[in-house]
DNA sequence: CCGGCGTTATGCTTTCTTGTCATAACGCTC
DNA sequence: GAGCGTTATGACAAGAAAGCATAACGCCGG
């Protein structure tokens, strides 16, 4: 039994930046599509694209830049809000899960549960 | 902006347990019945009844005791291994906010987010 | 003894979200 | 201008959730 966690923001219900957002943004700046992105999240590019939106639409800010066609078809990277955002949350939730695991430890003994 | 954040078990990537689940618990046997837990947590009765049938399925224990029919209608309430689990998620979820909030006031700042 | 009450238990249908498929448009290269 | 890999978006399908309906339970008061 494994124990997991997510942690996210709301602004008036609706999510605006997740741990797997941001793992979905990291995967689309590092491999420079979205496509690609998608792909390696397991997630087909329909999702990935709506999820990003979604969150630029209700951040109000955008955090990626992409380009459709060009010399390699075009791709996407993150702005410098994008990456801001992702670096924080990557930062947070590698504390978050240091945190969480000792607590756990803590709290239901040893690594697996009852 | 808030934040928030989710805690659970899973076992060959199905949820046994789960922050919500256990406040669904918690609200059932504080009301007395499932009826008046499901209203308390605003989900229907037939939604609350499936989560914790599914929890017992999985989990292959009893996590309630449930009557039909009585001198009050009947009702619900926790057995000791319900009990259990939800004293020790509820201890884990209150050491976990504190945790996360703090790390959360480190790494991004104020209590809300840029 | 029997109908009434509030509950559990469960099937069926409708609604809504989420995932999937298909297709257009872009801009460079050959 | 055809071909390519990509973004962008509409239309549809699948699945989950919600809502509705109903049976059964066990005590009570008549």
């Amino acid at each position: 039994m494994d124990l997991h966690f997510n942690v996210w923001f709301e602004d008036d219900g609706d999510v605006v930046a997740s741990r797997w957002r941001m793992e979905l943004l990291s995967a689309v700046d590092e491999h420079g599509s979205i496509t690609a992105g998608a792909e390696a999240m397991g997630v087909p590019y329909r999702v990935a694209w709506k999820r990003i939106h979604e969150m630029e639409d209700r951040l109000g800010e955008q955090l990626i830049v992409t380009q459709a066609g060009g010399a390699d078809g075009g791709g996407a990277r993150l702005t410098t809000a994008g990456a801001v955002w992702v670096d924080r949350m990557r930062a947070f939730c590698e504390r978050a899960d240091v945190a969480l695991n000792e607590i756990s430890r803590d709290v239901f003994g040893g690594t697996t549960v009852p």
